[in-house]
DNA sequence: ATATTTTCCGTTCACGCGCACGAATATTAA
DNA sequence: TTAATATTCGTGCGCGTGAACGGAAAATAT
């Protein structure tokens, strides 16, 4: 504990140096009005001179006013429980803020129903909160929504889904089609000589998710230029998780057609239902590739039902999109665009570090 | 912006609440005596029921005291790039922690000389910090100065190298040995039929490095069960940095030996060393398997001449090493005692997403 | 000219805590 | 008993900023 020595400027040091009260210091730098326009002028150019940078700490201090940041997700359920995870992240940054007098609202939404995503992001609007981090599912409704944000001045930002050329803060997710990419580069390691690969694509039909297009796209984007060389097949079925047969009628039938499997990607987190089928049929040798560290596929992965999970971190993500919104609310500083989360190779001997505490 | 509701409870609710004045219970909660004994329970009572947590703001405002932390890792330089990454980490924090009057302080050893290790340690502890960070690469100079630490109640952390059983707030760095068995699994899906492992121990002959061999144990360990059931052979080669001639020499041996080599084990960032000999040896279809994201080990990745590297985010663990002190210290929340970083698999499709920023 | 309004600005208190100073009380010495 | 000392405690100022209040100066109205 030595004693402090690199004493920043304040507001009196520059209200002494351009000859005003901190009072109107503090009208100039908060835009409050009632300063002469040649006052005004003055002031901020000691501002720029002196390199007022103001104290986050006595800013929070003396401020009556809370920050309000809401964060909407989709409700996880059992076809869907990636989203618990952000919580945790959410959690933890609203830790940390509250003392910055920020407040989360955590609030979700039912991802198959259009119009509870429109409900929730009313009730949101109405609260007329500082800023929001939402995952648009849906892409006409959540521009309409954008819109109102723009207008009444609320920062947002996206998570888990990007849509390119509104006035977002950042995004914060992977490269969904780069995530593809790694997924082939492994299967591409690991399976040898003849390569049968089946894509399973298993959604709710009513949603169309691009997410899941990209990464399919990337996967067979990496064997374009390998298909030649090798001999490789990939075959795609689509499965709609609405119906209760699902996966094993279409699973039975696509071994049934194509003979021996040897590697099976499914481009999202559901990868656990196909791994369900392979232990309950005993398939073996067979190289499985899926995303996300949901607690079925992590299970799966111990069990070696799954070889691969890709990862995103999803509750520092939550955690990151958080904190972006309270660097610009608060710090006032820029905001990097794009933060695209590290694409995560999971496998049985690394998983426990990336499991989440609590 | 909303008024503020929820209001915390300070230092004067707890006065009022036990009658006495905010001085009093300022005194019994720093420990600073001139307080009766009956007193003080008293107030402790009431600060307990309250359950009174200090306001960090209003704390780091008013104090005049400037906390330090040393940052006492080796001097990176061409055969041990490595160092360079937490540099990052070190500087996010520092920023961080400015406004809660928390200087950082770098200070670099020289890896290969343990009297260059002592010096600065001893310079660290004339100046007397709060808090150290510290990589401890010689065993019993560090002891000798960790009691140092004991005495003067000095807090401190252990980064990428731990010792077990001395009061340590905590470790931040990778299992050692698991990370050898994740890149085993890789190896083994990897590498088909027959598989003529090399491990190459490539290190500076003057200092032991537990690391590493822990590594090389996780590797062996994960085969041990495996290498009945398929034709697998594993030679180990230790090559001294300090000869010019080498890796080059050795491995031209090792491969005159062995003849076919399908996969290679680095168990440290030098892994380059090996590609560089890869590359102008036209080596072709090796599984080479190796650590750290420095940027020799990146380009090889990029070229082909490295298939996997395993990584822990040296700036990540830089980072939190710094902030576990800072909640120790300042916040006085507990931390963590092991924080195990992810073993991270980089591919050349998903380097760029772990890349550091600036 | 004086009265009234508008524009502009300075003062003051508050936020929660650290810390210095001095006052009140208790203890011991004379 | 009174004076001297030791122990214990209360008060007030400052940290850098927000914000209310009110006062001075300038502009406009009467």
């Amino acid at each position: 504990m030595k004693n402090k020595r690199l004493i920043n400027i304040g507001v009196k040091d520059i209200a002494a140096k351009s000859g005003v009260s901190r009072g109107t210091v503090d009208r100039v730098l908060n835009n409050r009005g009632e300063v002469k326009a040649e006052t005004h002028k003055k002031v901020m150019a000691i501002v720029e001179e002196l390199g007022y940078k103001p104290n986050v700490l006595a800013k929070s201090l003396a401020s009556k006013k809370t920050t309000q940041i809401a964060f909407v997700i989709p409700q996880p359920n059992d076809n869907n429980p990636y989203w618990e995870e952000p919580k945790i992240g959410i959690r933890r940054a609203a830790e940390e803020l509250i003392k910055f007098n920020v407040e989360v609202i955590y609030e979700h939404f039912d991802a198959s129903n259009e119009e509870s995503f429109r409900e929730v992001l009313k009730k949101v609007c109405d609260n007329n909160p500082n800023g929001v981090v939402l995952n648009p599912v849906f892409k006409s409704a959540s521009m309409h929504f954008i819109n109102i944000f723009n207008e009444r001045n609320i920062s947002y930002v996206f998570i888990d889904i990007n849509i390119k050329g509104v006035g977002k803060l950042g995004y914060f997710g992977q490269d969904a089609e780069q995530s593809g990419m790694v997924a082939a580069r492994l299967m591409d390691l690991s399976v040898f000589n003849k390569l049968n690969i089946l894509i399973v694509k298993q959604s709710n039909k009513k949603v169309f998710s691009h997410h899941i297009e990209s990464r399919v796209a990337g996967f067979l984007r990496y064997f374009e230029t390998k298909v030649k060389k090798r001999n490789i097949s990939i075959n795609t079925i689509e499965i709609d998780l609405q119906n209760n047969d699902e996966p094993k009628y279409s699973l039975l039938k696509a071994f049934k057609d194509n003979g021996q499997i040897d590697g099976i990607f499914v481009p999202n987190s559901r990868v656990f239902k196909v791994a369900d089928f392979i232990q309950s049929n005993s398939k073996k040798d067979i190289i499985t590739i899926g995303y996300d560290l949901v607690k079925q596929n992590i299970f799966h992965l111990e069990q070696g039902n799954i070889t691969f999970l890709l990862s995103q971190k999803p509750e520092e993500q939550a955690y990151n999109s958080i904190m972006a919104l309270f660097d610009n609310l608060i710090i006032k500083k820029e905001v990097i665009k794009t933060t695209f989360s590290p694409i995560d190779v999971i496998v049985k001997e690394n998983i426990d570090y990336y499991k989440k505490l609590k």
